[in-house]
DNA sequence: CTTGTGTGGTTGCAATATTAAACCGTATGC
DNA sequence: GCATACGGTTTAATATTGCAACCACACAAG
């Protein structure tokens, strides 16, 4: 009666979710994504329970999403940061606060715009674009099986 | 001790998250998506029990993001599809999947590719574009307090 | 060195959500 | 008319979440 996982899918959709799809996790990253780094900074920020952070927490890191590192002002202290990883996760964000831009019934409660920072205007809608460079919408799109992963031939056999 | 509901947050990412942000929802979207529509067609290629399902698809049918209409066959039964409020969420689907497509640990289990039904070419990547067409990666980004509503001031005051 | 305070958790319990499985009403199918 | 499939609802067990109390350690003051 667990949880049913989805790390075991083959949809990439669902292992992302598997990875980062809970209640709290994309907060978590949207906030360290934001620069906030401490413990205390997530909690007061995100109003969760303390175990509920603490677990979260651990599991990113166990997943490599965040990493520790001591902290930054000199105290015996650990600070959570994005790796690589993590970061990688920004176009989802992203992609998140767009829908809620376009779609969202009470647009007037949205707080922040997201703007370049060179030029400080808002950046231009994520859009999918095809090789030669179409925007493509979900019904130009298809699904394909994924070619066999190539075989290391030569070390398949020692 | 509810789940606490992030529908008052001020952050966009927090509001799309109140709406879909769940375990199973993105799921169902997924798969309508990809022109699932019947209740036992979610629950087979799901594997959840239905009573969630069903409670998912009415909140989902709430929410705007699903709409019930009659079954295509004929048959009295009903179908759900995406509204367009719905189909928006397909570029934050392409993120998800590009990131387990970047990131997963083992992509060989990964089974499909995201093509370009025209030319059956694999898309791009999503990026982030400014309005002057440079990409923009997270740190070149920031977030601007929204302007004010414009209040429409005539009516304001009647 | 002793006390006090802030940070970063852990533990225990109550409330809620998820799950599987049994059940049920309505349509078709024969 | 009878059986069966579909689309759920109900029930009971289990898991997760949330809150609050507690605790350990670091650091600072006395």
């Amino acid at each position: 009666m667990k949880r049913t996982s989805l790390a075991g899918d083959s949809c990439p959709v669902a292992r992302a979710l598997d990875v980062f799809g809970d209640w709290w996790s994309l907060l978590i990253i949207r906030d360290a994504s934001l620069g906030r780094r401490r413990f205390g900074e997530f909690q007061a920020s995100l109003g969760l329970a303390k175990n509920i952070l603490a677990t979260r927490l651990r599991t990113l890191v166990e997943r490599g999403i965040l990493k520790t590192v001591p902290a930054s002002d000199g105290s015996a202290y650990q600070e959570y940061v994005l790796t690589p990883k993590g970061h990688g996760i920004f176009p989802i964000l992203v992609a998140l606060r767009q829908w809620t831009e376009e779609f969202d019934e009470h647009p007037n409660e949205i707080a922040t715009i997201l703007i370049d920072r060179d030029k400080g205007k808002p950046v231009k809608k994520l859009a999918l674009y095809s090789q030669d460079g179409r925007v493509l919408g979900a019904a130009d799109t298809a699904l394909k099986p994924r070619p066999a992963a190539k075989r290391a031939r030569r070390l398949a056999s020692t």
